[in-house]
DNA sequence: TCACCTCCCTAGCAAGTGCTTGGTAGCCTA
DNA sequence: TAGGCTACCAAGCACTTGCTAGGGAGGTGA
């Protein structure tokens, strides 16, 4: 695209329209899926007709393709201002997940789109980036793992792998059943949840710790 | 339906042809979710014609409604069972934990669908029993949670409520990554969730002396 | 031989899909 | 007052959707 319009354009992103209608369609998108959300959908709870989205946006793909776009530049953005803080482990870790709790509560919508659609799309050379990101998002964490385990922040017998994927689902996966403005702030979840994360659920017998869950204690 | 065909009837439930296309759709649920899947694909997958599923269902949403129904009975039977066995707090959690991620290894295409597409179909009546199913879900996992509070098992501040959403998700968003036939078996996966959520990731430091670590940093 | 069964095909319908085309009303600027 | 802009509508195209009607091949039992 051209910096000034050509007739036949779509409209500029800066329109105050156009954002609305991405703010409704990502809405839709996050409750009924992508494919399942169909552009009548989204014109009518616009109040237009489907053809008119064509007005603002070349195809369905690049409104889906703009709201994962803005969302993962600024989530990314976020998450590289941590590590570059230079906390250590664990602190990095408990900020990366307050980061995250606290996109499910600005970017629920987004969160959602992202966490349901991205195996979808990544397979079209449009969404190739989504991979990166996902890439990027398996280094942030991992390393933080490994650095944690290296420096005996974190159990030595930890498996950085497998923990990476519970923390990953476990935070992503908030975005089902939080809801903004409820009565739990991003906050209070983060920090519930790292306090499982961090120290688990059961009381302290004496049992030594770093031993595999399944150790008898009736 | 009668106990025999009428003429025009789709076929009976024990049919092992119609058992291997429900197994076909399953996996097409699974991977491409129930609305984004066409009966064109199941009966692609099977050599046949859309038009010859009709000869043993009479519609895709029986197809999905059958794979959930056995599912589910299947699970809350075990989840049953468990709880019939009086094992005390931690180790019912640590069996119910181990019976779903065995589920996970032993129905993955159904644990998927159960996981993506409920929220979708419990809206429809023919589906209302998704959401008894989801209530004495979350009955047998909070209650294993205030009984162990109750007992001195699990830690006295545990928000229950929050702790039951994190194990439920996390639990159930592994089917996402989890291969079966993979390196790890379902218990390899289970005795390492259950060493996170009980005993957390972190060494002990603050809590008590004599973890390893030295508090290096922060 | 015949009825009856399972399993599948051919052909197609009505509704819904993303998207296109040509046009219009109102606003702003020179 | 002409020209260009934004935002939309009306109509419809090519295709996909779940599902249906009617039929036929091959097997089974009486």
């Amino acid at each position: 695209m051209s910096t000034t319009n050509q007739p036949g354009d779509t409209v500029q992103a800066g329109s105050s329209r156009r954002a609305e209608l991405l703010a409704l369609a990502g809405r839709l998108f996050a409750e009924r899926g992508f494919k399942s959300t169909t552009v009548r959908d989204i014109a009518d709870a616009a109040g237009i007709l489907s053809g008119s989205l064509y007005h603002h946006f070349d195809s369905k793909e690049q409104m889906v393709d703009e709201i994962l776009t803005a969302f993962l530049d600024d989530l990314f953005g976020t998450y590289r201002e941590i590590v570059a803080q230079d906390l250590g482990p664990r602190k990095t870790l408990e900020a990366a997940v307050a980061a995250s709790f606290d996109a499910i509560h600005k970017h629920h919508d987004e969160v959602a789109i992202f966490q349901h659609e991205a195996k979808y799309l990544v397979q079209f050379p449009r969404f190739a980036y989504l991979a990166d990101r996902n890439a990027e998002f398996y280094q942030l964490w991992t390393s933080i793992l490994t650095e944690g385990v290296r420096t005996g922040a974190f159990r030595a017998d930890l498996d950085v792998e497998l923990t990476y994927r519970f923390i990953r689902d476990t935070v992503w996966v908030a975005v089902h059943w939080y809801k903004p403005g409820g009565s739990l702030t991003a906050e209070d979840v983060a920090d519930e949840y790292l306090g499982i994360l961090l120290d688990g659920i059961a009381t302290r017998r004496g049992k030594k710790p770093g031993g595999k869950g399944s150790g008898s204690s009736g």
